[in-house]
DNA sequence: ACTCATTGTGAGGTAACCTCATCAATGAAC
DNA sequence: GTTCATTGATGAGGTTACCTCACAATGAGT
């Protein structure tokens, strides 16, 4: 039962002493701070939610793409993800070392290879979605439909701009 | 004019390679990844807006914080950024070193320390305000002023509802 | 005096990024 | 057909920004 081998991308051990937070108010604070003290909160949160999957944040995302996008290279994934090539790599090795993933060779041209979700990938995805749902309402609810479809189309535009 | 040193909160190479970024569409994103993809963009744009002065993001935030605060304690110093008090002793380290901030004992409890800024931490502070402010000029611009004060009222709703 | 909570820190670890160098396969140019 | 710059992915190695746990020194309550 135990599983002990955590290859690489595994997570250990996520306990989260319920981190120091108490009401220093939103002052002299820029959006950038902003954006960024939320994201913090996110990835918590996130990394919370993910657990009884076993999934880092990250992982999950990728799993996301992948599953929704459809069999994808690994260079495409990195854009979709916005990280370097090089860094979906690591993501791919762990998902694929749990089963949730598998690459094969692009047959259309033999340096890339794709990645596409296995059936367990398809299954957890499912479930993972269902969390992530839940995850959102636990966060996002606090604020107004209204609100929320301003701050989807605000980040929305921020993030199509051309340059990054 | 080499610092070849680089104790411990250094920054020794930001080159950033362009990071891919096409025009792939925003679709089938929550509001969550939302979020970490323009966390992800503004971490980017920091690292490199704050190179110039030799501060990560992070300690440009802990000094901002600092300055305008006032002399504070550690453990304040860790609500206001919202991360454990484990997590400000090396970036107060790193700014110590630095010779930005300065720690004394608090007068008022011998466990406890408080932090300042420097004489060199006060002129840098001023520089990195309007490096920031350059920057945020430089990304959130892309926004209506409309909408920049929405995102801001909205972030700062969902960061003030209590619980994290 | 005795116990319990709190402050900051040493030790040690993780996730999520990055760059650089390398290697194989491509594709265009000669 | 052979050379050659380019591209896809990866191995090696590094950084930032977090975290937990354990602990010493102090302060506060009984």
């Amino acid at each position: 039962m135990s599983q002990t081998h955590h290859p690489r991308g595994s997570i250990p051990r996520v306990r989260h002493a319920r981190p120091p937070h108490d009401d220093v108010p939103a002052a002299e604070l820029d959006l950038g701070d902003l954006v960024m003290r939320v994201a913090r909160t996110l990835r918590r949160r996130g990394t919370a939610a993910y657990e009884p999957y076993e999934l880092a944040p990250h992982q999950a995302r990728a799993l996301r793409v992948v599953g929704h996008h459809g069999t994808m290279r690994l260079g495409e994934l990195a854009q979709h993800l916005r990280v370097a090539p090089r860094s979906v790599t690591d993501v791919v090795d762990a998902l694929e070392e749990r089963g949730l993933v598998a690459r094969s060779p692009d047959p259309t041209d033999r340096r890339a290879q794709v990645v596409g979700l296995t059936e367990e990938g398809q299954a957890l995805l499912t479930r993972v979605d269902a969390a992530r749902r839940a995850e959102a309402d636990g966060y996002f609810a606090r604020l107004p439909e209204r609100d929320r479809a301003a701050l989807r189309r605000i980040l929305e535009r921020l993030e199509r701009a051309g340059e990054p």
